[in-house]
DNA sequence: GTGGACAGAAGTGTTGACAATTTCGCGCAG
DNA sequence: CTGCGCGAAATTGTCAACACTTCTGTCCAC
């Protein structure tokens, strides 16, 4: 069963299945070649995750973010990830940030410059979830992959935003620097306020985005 | 199936079934009156929510928190029910707040002081539902659900502790001061504060809760 | 008396068929 | 030409039976 969930979970938040589209039970179950009824688990799953919506007889929808869900989405990201912040500099030795910060500092500020988004995007995941990892807290990190989930399209398209990109850049050289001398408290403000700026972006740039 | 998972999570949640207790499906299907596959899906969602771990071939048993989770809990709530502090200041008219600050000063401070603590956890949770209605912000309303069906037995024990509902009385009197004043920011950090501490005075007893 | 193999019991996992509901096309009255 | 009702098709909801895994108790060899 986790198979066919993960599967469809993965295709949903890449958008290679469209919001609004309909899943039919017994299209999927062909497709994966078990019963119907493994994939009604997989769709009760992802329902409990936020992924569908099933309307009694009718069949399940995939979820369509709505303005209003996106900026309760980014409410929360803001206190969740300053958290992580938070804890993983608690966490972790001070050093442990040292290589993260002289590639934003160095090489990603040229890969900006350049324009080379699609590789910034991967080095900024990726910085995301190591984070993530060394706060040590499972129960936020599941929060996390929740929402993430929801609003990975959504990320990538406020990055690409003209500007945003370097302004973030920026905002996480300040933020790593904190981090690389144990202020653990100032990496989370640190954090927050550019979750803020990116809601900010998101709102200033809505109609080109959702 | 609501129906039997939203049974079975308030049994759980109030520990009406005990920590490591086994599920059995027959028993369960028997009991509710319906075939074994609709109890199924009832634990597959009891299951996303985190209330009860699944294991293949062997059943399904309610989860005991470890000392650990406790803690990734209590980080958890101190940043979101702050956030919902903070939202519940900036969208209701301060003196929504009045009613509650004057009964937080008067009525439950002699409450408290009778030692009548069952009718003061009530005042307390109607109060923390209010902010979190005010705050209006379904995603966080829901993980604050996840985690406080949780934990739920837990906050009733450590308001009990000596001396403890007196000085959460306090920390309230001051956050709802804050509120009617319209201070946002100020209410998020108090909020914050009084879980801190109440996670502190869980840390010191620890032995005689879990 | 102790340890291991084996068989039966108990319980979970999976399936296919049947029931109930919604949707859609078609005919017909106005 | 449009709106309404009806019935067939499509789709989801429910169930009971079967398959597989794990647990338990008994028997026998040593």
């Amino acid at each position: 069963m986790a198979e066919i969930r993960d599967s469809l979970r993965a295709r949903i938040a890449q958008q290679h299945i469209a919001p609004g589209a309909k899943l039919r039970e017994t299209d999927l179950a062909e497709e994966f070649g078990v019963s119907r009824a493994r994939v009604r688990d997989a769709l009760a799953a992802l329902e409990q995750r936020g992924l569908v919506e099933r309307i009694p007889n009718r069949g399940a929808v995939v979820i369509r973010l709505d303005l209003s869900q996106v900026f309760y989405i980014y409410d929360l990201r803001e206190v969740l990830e300053g958290l992580a912040a938070r804890l993983a500099t608690q966490n972790a030795p001070p050093q442990t940030w040292q290589e993260d910060l002289a590639r934003f500092r160095g090489p990603l500020k040229d890969l900006v410059g350049r324009g080379d988004l699609q590789d910034y995007i991967g080095h900024y995941e990726a910085l995301r979830r190591k984070i993530i990892r060394a706060a040590g807290n499972p129960v936020l990190a599941e929060m996390l992959d929740i929402i993430f989930e929801k609003t990975q399209v959504l990320i990538r398209r406020i990055i690409i935003l003209p500007g945003r990109a370097e302004v973030g850049r920026q905002q996480h050289v300040a933020m790593l620097q904190a981090m690389s001398r144990g202020d653990a408290e100032e990496a989370e403000k640190l954090r927050r306020s550019g979750l803020r700026s990116a809601k900010a972006a998101f709102d200033k740039y809505q109609r080109f985005i959702l």
